[in-house]
DNA sequence: TATGAATGAGCATTCATTCAT
DNA sequence: TATGAATGAATGCTCATTCAT
């Protein structure tokens, strides 16, 4: 029986200005497809964070959203696809991110060092993020490799050419590239994951340095 | 009704021989509570690590288990407790593993070593961990800090004191130890957790030697 | 999977007309909610009037009131909520029914016979009302007072002034109102319960006379 | 799981004394099946009224009769049997109670007057009787005439000939008996009912003198 | 096109009853 | 005989999805 709710929600949603006397009803909205689009992947990752998966209730998102439930699965077939074009759309973000960060330099090592870094500062600036790579990792698993890890697959090449570039220059070990660069994947996929499960844990970005210096000249002392 | 399936299960619980055209129904058997605790919890593992958390229908786990759904709830409160109850069950076996690899060495390197590998030994030999510990992650963070992470924490100080051995001994770099830890740490629990994900990945100890090397030396020459 | 009910139900809800050979799926109806509401309550007062409040399955209150289970708890937030909306919408009716029939009367005394006469009256023609008082009390009296008595004490000082109007007039006994009022509230109370409970028993208002007789004028001769 | 509670039950039981050392178990008691029986209708009766007969839990009662559960079923084939076998009991001290005080005195009037007096005295002493009436009145309507009635019903000759005796004396109106005793029969059964369900209410000794003044002279001024 | 009322499969949990010990 | 571990039918409630308006 909610339907009070609307209420609370109407300036929620986009600010509207309500007529002095108007019912507290939203205005019936025109929207581009893709400003809605938007709007409705916005609201998704922060509940799909919020809540996990499972528990969050396409009824919220549509709410936080400011549209009606039927006007969700309008743009989505079902929860599962709007979940994954969540995710699309996060990983979009931080590829873009990543690689912006990437293309301010030019030295092989400082391009790899940018964006590395930039990937910590985007999780530490949306752990939702976070959050939606694990669920994904989580729930569909069995539907398939997750986007996460397909997208890190689609990557390979674009990156295995800078690892390249620096074993060629003789500043990287001479092993195979995909040891380097899973290795380093998984540093950073770990620490991601571990970032926001103990509250006390310094923000990546704060140990970014540290955690890079190991990946590049390990724990021990040089010999 | 499921009385369709009892045909199935009808050798898996206790060996009886039923005689043809004799009604399918299993005996009910009884058996010590270590017995039935520790049936339920391996059901249990499998299952949540099958379906994920909140999709195992604990009807499942019983049959898996041989017994009845309320025999279920006579050994755990509620579906929560078995599951933290299974993932508890999985670390101190993981542990217990991990010390008796680390104590038949002395250097102190090598107790290193051998911990590490035996744990990606262990996560390879029992996926399910890997899922479980996910599962956990994804589904009761709010709930608190996940096991796997309260654990970790009590395991630093046991841990911090190899580490300081070695940073005296001037074999490891004088980094903070938190620092070395965690960068192992966020490694370990990245690689765990993406070795599941991508079917074609090799298993976790084929990858060990290089990912180890990596975290030792580095993965720049050394100048 | 419970389709087999559709055809019994198919004409309850609608009057629509399924064609010979088409699934006996009812088609989904929207009704306003206030006509939903009543159709809901209606079933529920029948349901928990021949089940009982536990036996009572929402399932057939929904089946009885051709809707799907989900939408009883569109409508109510709980079963307990509903039989409590139920008791409450019998009480409305009760009450109204009652002071119908006083007001129809100008002499206290009238107005008072008229009244008790009006609620024997609809105990008789209601008999599933009397059950859910019944379970009201039998089942809530540990959640606070059933609303039976919470209405009764509502009443009271509507009653109360007709009763003080009788003895003022020398009509009625100088004694406590509220003794004359508990007294004939018992019994009304006790006629009701009991009428239902004891299949040869004369309905209610064929033993209302000597009843109310008893009441004014007492058992014993005058002496 | 309730393993641990044996202990807490083991002096409420039967006070048998735990030797220094032994297990907090109870002693293998042996009594006589009276004694039992008596027992476990004690706990059966003050589980029924305290829970409702739909909520009351066959091993809280186990419990409170310090035995095993199936010992409840050795001793009762039902938790429906267990209740009405309460519900007789209760009624047996009842009757036995109402006929003890009617049989200290000779006047007819003063006989009626004193069995009602018991009963409303036995009430107030016995809150879970009337607890107990009113479940049965709930649950087992629609599984035949309830025990209290039945009782009643076979009551009938013997309370009907002391009603025609206060006729024959010119004492009582001339209506039918039926309608005298039920009259009172109703009367008695409200007031009963009502008694425990306002918190407030003087308890029902404290309003016989009112009551039954009521029943025998009426409310209204004798004209 | 947009809505939200309606749907019903799905699932955790309870507890009367049985039965192996 | 006494026990309590084991059982599984029963049921309230949720929420993804559909569809009448």
């Amino acid at each position: 029986m909610r339907t009070d709710q609307s209420v609370i929600y109407a300036f929620h949603h986009s600010g509207q200005v309500l007529e002095i006397g108007e019912s507290a009803k939203v205005r019936r909205t025109r929207k581009t497809p893709e400003e809605r689009r938007r709007e409705l992947l916005a609201a998704a990752a922060s509940v799909f964070a919020r809540r996990g998966y499972r528990s969050a209730d396409v009824q919220e998102i549509a709410d936080r959203a400011g549209v009606g439930k039927g006007t969700v699965y309008r743009y989505f077939d079902t929860k599962e696809a709007l979940f994954r074009a969540s995710i699309a759309n996060q990983l979009d973000e931080l590829e873009t991110c990543a690689r912006q960060a990437r293309d301010r330099h030019t030295d092989p090592l400082e391009r790899l060092r940018a964006a590395i870094r930039a990937v910590f500062a985007y999780f530490d600036g949306h752990p939702e993020t976070v959050e939606l790579f694990i669920q994904e990792r989580a729930e569909f698993l069995h539907r398939g490799v997750p986007l996460y890890f397909l997208r890190s697959a689609m990557r390979h090449e674009e990156w295995a050419s800078e690892f390249r570039a620096l074993i060629a220059a003789g500043r990287m070990r001479d092993m195979p590239v995909d040891a380097l660069m899973d290795g380093l994947g998984d540093l950073v996929y770990g620490a991601a994951l571990s970032s926001t499960a103990s509250p006390h844990r310094p923000c990546l970005v704060d140990r970014f340095d540290q955690l890079f210096e190991i990946y590049l000249h390990g724990a021990l002392v040089q010999s």
